[in-house]
RNA sequence: GCGCCAGUGGCGGAAUGGUAGACGCGCUGGUCUUAGGAACCAGUGGGCAACCGUGGGGGUUCGAGUCCCUCCUGGCGCACCA
């Protein structure tokens, strides 16, 4: 039965040359794509460029070339490159997301979006990126620094386009659950990167005005022990009642402080009610109060939360407890029951605050609501090489997103790249225009997309990459979700989030029946390689390092080399191996199958000299072992042959391709052992058929040399009946321990057995005068005898 | 700090609760030779042995690398998320 069968890999950003982390991650992907060929399935395997971004200026200034010329370029090199690989790619499903023959869908659906209200302008306190001077998304700020250039973000007040993830927050967190395909690790990142917060909205009313203060908080049962309140410097209380001086003098006080977490607080000339009691608490401004996450602001219930406490003793506010604990030991923040409280005393926390929130809500002060950590996905960029925003500007200032008839929007050629900022914007000619639709001067968006929104739909282009609308919905009903998505594991928020949340929205619109796109995720890992080092600490690349009388020396200089641990293969550190130069040393066959030997695809592989000379000497071994021309069968080799075919079509669909590659060592060690000679016999075409997804080139040489043909069978179908195996060995326990074993059939009795395993010495001299208890006998497994 | 994952020979790694160490690398001895980035044969967890061995300690079980508790170590992720 044939089905399809949709196998991705990620596809690369076109740096100018593959590495062997590229190498490694389509070779997986080969393997299954040309396994399920085999299988007579329908397989969709498409390759193509995530074409736009930010190297590709840097690239423009460095070496004077035209960012779309050096694209191309390096995409031209990249494909011979992955060509010579030999890997079984839909080249004619190819697409570059730079080509107006992408983009243009893509503005395509910037319109779509926008009109479900989905993408949508706003004022925003973006993350800049000095160096590469560009507003970042807060997923791509690390620690603070810009996620490609580890430069120092900054705030900056800008106007950004915006897409409504947040819609879709809810759904992006249940719908992992079914994804029982993708890795545990991923789903969590994902989880704790959405961050859902049960919890309550609370109205603190300002004293001496109408005015109110909301606060999230998940303890509303701890309201009674609110002391303070405190704000974000970027509350819109503060702007309220400080000046802009004021305001930029507490946001450096709090920048100045060298530990980060120190707590800094500005009282304000403001008090809040509380909302049960007959009291008044302070606010402050303090600087552990995030801006982003729920209302900006919090109430302070210092018993019971550890920044709280540490704040109130800071600033001498008062500490009540509210919940009792063993100890005694404040803060204390686990469960228990509800001290001080009058509405709640008693209660455990989980009754408090049921109650408490429908007491705020019959008094109108409050309600349950649930917050999440993810924000809508800031998507300008002040970038030139990138996807046009179809939104043109009039002079009043007002816009107007483009109609699809209006599209596309080409990026120009003719840009100066000299300098910072964005190229776009320095292009009179092309920026400004009359708008045909309103017959008025107007000035085109400047900011161009995200690159993550390229790369949020690619796998629904390939479908059909010629076509004259983005996608056809019919195919997207019937060949999606990739049912086999392979990449590093780098993308498991970005990448992967955008990408589903892109699904989601887009099956809104559209009316698509799919709701995930990626079936089932695998992430491999990278590939590491040893690294050296002088004395002064500069990398020396390994292949220039010896060892002489046990020491390591550096083959020019003679200098004293000292080892570093395995790292992953990067320049700097002068550690890369290129694939290139392995591919016209070692060959095709014998890169692929070093690629999975050593470490299971979803670890850490190192690379070893060692490693790919023994993949490459295996090559030989098979082909030696087939260029013998004896026929010799020996019993037996049937079952061997299907044992091999079974195994290693379990290992391909499980990812675990370390052990296809010792599959193919048990059978040939097998074959050789027993002087078994197959020639060209029907279980020598078996065995190729087997071994061609892992060795394709091998397979098909030594195909053609014994059977004179091109063509492989389908994936054999496997004999269960031989597989069972009536020759057995059972293991003797006694007291649960092994004392021997026995070469003996299936299906004997426990009688049976014990009576011929009691004339063993063995078991005799350990059983001697003891009483037998009980014998526990898993048939045909093992027999444990218990004595007293 | 919180969360997740992992700890098995000299190394990479195998083991539906049922013979721990498949397979490979390395190593040791040997064979052959057009002296190779070969190939072949034998061996290779520790210990002379009885036995002991899957990070430490407990537990469940006839039986634990595998399940439970606890601690240690390492990796990854998140990190003032109220």
């Amino acid at each position: 039965m044939s089905s399809k069968k949709y196998i991705l890999e990620m596809f690369p950003y076109p740096s100018g040359n593959i590495h062997m982390g590229h190498v490694r991650n389509y070779v997986i992907g080969d393997i299954c794509a040309r396994y399920h060929k085999l299988k007579g399935d329908e397989v969709i395997h498409p390759m193509g460029w995530d074409a736009f971004g930010l190297p590709a200026e840097n690239a423009a200034i460095q070496f004077k070339t035209h960012p779309q010329d050096w694209t191309l370029q390096n995409i031209k090199n990249m494909k011979r490159q992955l060509q010579k690989l030999d890997l079984d790619l839909d080249w004619d499903r190819e697409l570059a997301t730079c080509n107006e023959e992408y983009y243009k869908h893509q503005q395509e659906l910037f319109i779509d979006l926008y009109n479900a209200g989905l993408a949508y302008k706003k004022d925003a306190l973006v993350n800049w990126d000095p160096v590469d001077q560009t507003v970042l998304a807060n997923e791509q700020v690390i620690d603070g620094k810009g996620w490609r250039t580890g430069a120092e973000v900054e705030k900056k007040n800008l106007s950004q386009w915006f897409f409504k993830i947040t819609n879709y927050a809810e759904e992006l967190l249940t719908g992992l659950d079914s994804l029982d395909l993708w890795p545990e690790k991923v789903k969590t990142m994902q989880k704790n990167w959405i961050g859902k917060s049960i919890g309550a909205e609370i109205k603190f009313e300002i004293s001496g005005s109408t005015d109110f203060l909301n606060i999230f908080t998940t303890r509303p049962d701890t309201i009674y022990g609110a002391t303070f309140i405190a704000v974000s410097v970027n509350h819109k209380i503060v702007s309220d009642s400080l000046d802009k001086k004021s305001i930029e003098d507490i946001k450096n006080t709090f920048t100045s402080i060298s530990d980060e977490k120190e707590k800094l607080g500005i009282k304000l000339n403001l008090n809040c009610k509380h909302p049960l009691l007959d009291k008044e608490i302070p606010i402050y401004i303090a600087n552990f109060v995030l801006d982003t996450y729920g209302e900006g602001a919090i109430f302070g219930c210092p018993a019971h939360d550890e920044r709280d406490f540490e704040f109130a003793n800071k600033y001498s506010l008062p500490i009540i407890k509210v919940v009792e604990c063993e100890d005694g030991k404040l803060p204390f923040s686990g469960e228990g029951k509800v001290i001080n409280s009058p509405l709640l005393n008693g209660l455990e926390k989980k009754d408090a605050i049921e109650k408490i929130v429908n007491h705020f809500k019959k008094e109108g002060i409050g309600n349950e609501k649930v917050n999440f950590k993810l924000r809508d996905w800031g998507v300008s960029r002040q970038r030139y090489w990138g996807c046009p925003i179809p939104v043109i500007y009039y002079e009043d200032g007002t816009y107007r997103v483009l109609d699809k008839d209006e599209l596309p929007v080409l990026l120009p050629y003719n840009v100066n790249l000299e300098g910072k900022g964005n190229a776009l914007l320095k292009k009179e000619d092309w920026r400004k225009l009359t708008c045909p639709k309103m017959n008025k001067t107007a000035f085109r968006e400047t900011d161009t997309l995200d690159t993550f929104v390229d790369s949020s739909w690619y796998y629904m282009r390939f479908l059909n990459n010629k076509l004259n609308s983005p996608f056809d919905s019919k195919q997207i009903d019937n060949l999606l979700p990739v049912d086999k998505y392979i990449g590093g594991i780098e993308h498991a928020i970005l990448h992967l989030l955008y990408s589903r949340f892109f699904m989601k929205a887009l099956r809104d619109i559209y009316g698509f029946n799919v709701d995930e796109p990626f079936k089932q995720l695998f992430t491999q890992g990278m590939i590491t390689h040893k690294t050296f080092r002088t004395s002064k600490n500069e990398w020396v690349m390994p292949k220039e390092v010896v060892s002489k009388n046990g020491a390591l020396i550096r083959l020019k200089t003679k200098e004293v080399i000292k080892e570093g641990p395995c790292e992953k293969m990067s320049k700097s550190k002068k550690n890369v191996i290129e694939p290139d130069e392995i591919l016209s040393s070692y060959g095709i066959d014998a890169t692929r199958i070093f690629m999975i030997s050593d470490s299971p695809p979803d670890r850490e592989l190192e690379w070893t000299d060692e490693g790919i000379q023994s993949s490459k000497n295996l090559i030989h071994r098979i082909e030696r072992y087939f260029s013998n021309e004896k026929s010799l069968v020996q019993n037996g080799v049937e079952e061997n042959v299907e044992k091999f075919v079974h195994n290693i079509e379990k290992n391909i669909l499980n990812f675990s391709l370390n052990k296809c590659v010792a599959d193919i060592y048990t059978l040939f060690n097998y074959l050789e052992k027993t002087k078994t000679f197959l020639h060209n016999s029907p279980l020598s075409k078996k065995i190729l058929t087997c071994i061609f997804p892992i060795l394709p080139r091998l397979a098909i040489s030594i195909n053609q040399s014994l059977f004179n043909s091109k063509n492989f069978s389908l994936w054999p179908d496997v004999n269960l009946d031989l597989l069972i195996d009536d020759k057995i060995i059972l293991p003797i326990q006694i007291q649960g321990k092994l004392v021997t074993t026995i070469d003996t059939e299936k299906g004997y009795s426990q009688e049976e057995i014990l009576k011929s395993i009691y004339q063993l010495d063995k078991i005799r001299n350990k059983i001697s005068d003891k009483k037998i208890i009980k014998v526990i006998n898993v048939q045909d497994k093992i027999i444990n005898i218990i004595t007293n």
